[in-house]
RNA sequence: CGGAGUGUAGCUCAGUUGGCUAGAGCAUCUGGUUUGGGACCAGAGGGUCGAAGGUUCAAGUCCUUUCACUCCGACCA
């Protein structure tokens, strides 16, 4: 794309409403729009990284097996009084229209997950069964905070599980661990990501969380470098350290943001809304369900908060807008044509460029901007390199550049 | 929801004990100069001073109410 023609532009200053670092950056930097007070829209660069993760995170849940589906944002009133929860949730949005008929703007689904399920499958054939989707979900948060880390509105990817035995259930739990750190790997934090015991809220006793240690975190973790893996404070006590065969003078203190949770909803939903099977004796049991949440918003400002630094932020390959800045310090007719044509050769070979094609913008101020928004690689091309028809290339995260000849970086 | 703070141009901010036509920098537009780390010169446009009410000869400034945003806390599938 070029960059003359985004529409966003970066700013010099960051606003004085936003404190985060994630949220001055992205806002700054034009990946983000501030709406109210933990609401953000997503412009085009903002997007492009949001469509990688989600992609990247698609195609893991589509490995296990999951099948994507889309629900609705409404959910009805009764489903939420079955559970119980029409009440007890107190940051559940509710919402009525002009009939005053009330309804719940969805903060996680498996209100509407299950009945649906329930349509379907009822035959210990029809499980096991994973459906995910990837969806703005809606909390009211008494205090939103930390830019993209803590919003009313965000993005998340939730999905459920449905099984007819406690072993099957167990086994797709393991398997999402391993999924879990997988994708965190892919999008770049997997070495300050660890998996954390937990508690498990109104579930259960305990689950697992997935949390990225950066001092920008809310949560504080125990982390067992050598076992990799966590403890978060909430249930940080003797007994569990004692189950899990920690120590407490390996452990190191750390503060973390909560990247990802997985629980084990045994039949806490699927009673309620009587989702049962038929087993081959014809006798009729409760389905077992998990569920497994990533917020892919958090995430992205997860990544920013952990991987920039002074001078903006720094996208790991697999999440960048584009692979490649192509900045561009010509300015008279004969070279911009000589850039136009290697922008469009490398478009030709597939790469993804953003090319800084403005004209009467000083360099300078073209890699202030680069530096801001943060690709992993970027080439300048300038009168100078032109003269030898060579390129500089230089990595986001190294200070020094190495020049190679346009042909071989065709090659 | 409790405590603290902030609302003035698109953005960041200044504006004295109430006083004349509300300012600067950035951004935008015009012209010129400049071109390897957010340049410079000259000019221009841009405001319901968050909103409503009040006090006063006179309100950005004082009072009341209200809304929004931020931070600390509480809360947090």
């Amino acid at each position: 794309m070029r960059q003359s023609q985004l529409f966003t532009k970066t700013k010099k200053e960051a606003p004085a409403d936003e404190v985060s670092k994630n949220a001055k950056l992205l806002i700054r930097a034009g990946f983000i729009n501030k709406e109210m007070a933990g609401v953000y829209s997503y412009l085009p660069l903002g997007l492009r990284v949001l469509k990688k993760v989600e992609n990247i995170i698609r195609k893991e849940m589509d490995n296990v097996g999951g099948q994507e589906i889309l629900m609705s944002s409404f959910q009805p009133k009764e489903n939420w009084e079955k559970t119980g929860r029409w009440n007890s949730m107190d940051d559940l949005y509710k919402v009525s229209d002009s009939s005053k008929r009330e309804v719940a703007l969805g903060p996680t689904h498996e209100e509407i997950v299950v009945p649906i399920l329930r349509n379907y499958a009822s035959s210990y054939k029809d499980f096991p069964v994973a459906v995910y989707q990837i969806q703005n979900k809606f909390r009211m948060e008494l205090r939103a905070k930390s830019g993209i880390l803590r919003g009313r509105e965000f993005i998340m990817k939730d999905m459920y599980s449905f099984h007819t035995s406690q072993k099957d259930f167990e086994n797709f739990y393991e398997k999402m661990k391993d999924v879990y750190k997988s994708i965190f790997q892919r999008v770049g934090i997997g070495d300050m990501t660890y998996m954390t015991f937990a508690s498990g809220g109104t579930f259960s006793k305990y689950s697992h969380e997935f949390q990225t240690v950066t001092p920008a975190g809310e949560d504080t973790i125990y982390i067992d470098k050598e076992k990799n893996i966590a403890i978060n404070k909430e249930v940080f006590n003797d007994e569990v350290l004692e189950s899990l065969g920690l120590k407490k003078e390996k452990l190191i203190e750390s503060h973390s943001i909560e990247v990802g949770n997985i629980f084990d909803l045994k039949t806490k939903y699927s009673e309620p809304f009587d989702l049962s099977f038929t087993d081959e004796k014809g006798q009729k049991h409760t389905i077992l369900m998990g569920c497994y949440g990533i917020g892919l918003s958090r995430l992205i400002g997860t990544v920013v908060e952990a991987l920039a630094d002074d001078k903006g932020i720094i996208w790991p390959e697999s999440i960048s807008p584009f692979q490649i800045h192509l900045v561009s310090l010509c300015t008279d007719e004969a070279d911009i044509k000589k850039v136009d044509n290697l922008y469009e050769r490398l478009k030709l070979q597939g790469k993804e460029v953003l090319y800084d094609d403005r004209i009467g913008v000083r360099p300078g101020e073209k890699f202030a901007d680069s530096d801001l928004i943060g690709m992993p690689t970027r080439y300048i091309i300038s009168p100078k390199t032109l003269a030898n028809e060579s390129v500089e290339i230089k990595k986001r995260t190294e200070s020094e550049a190495k020049i190679i000849s346009i042909d071989e970086l065709l090659k």
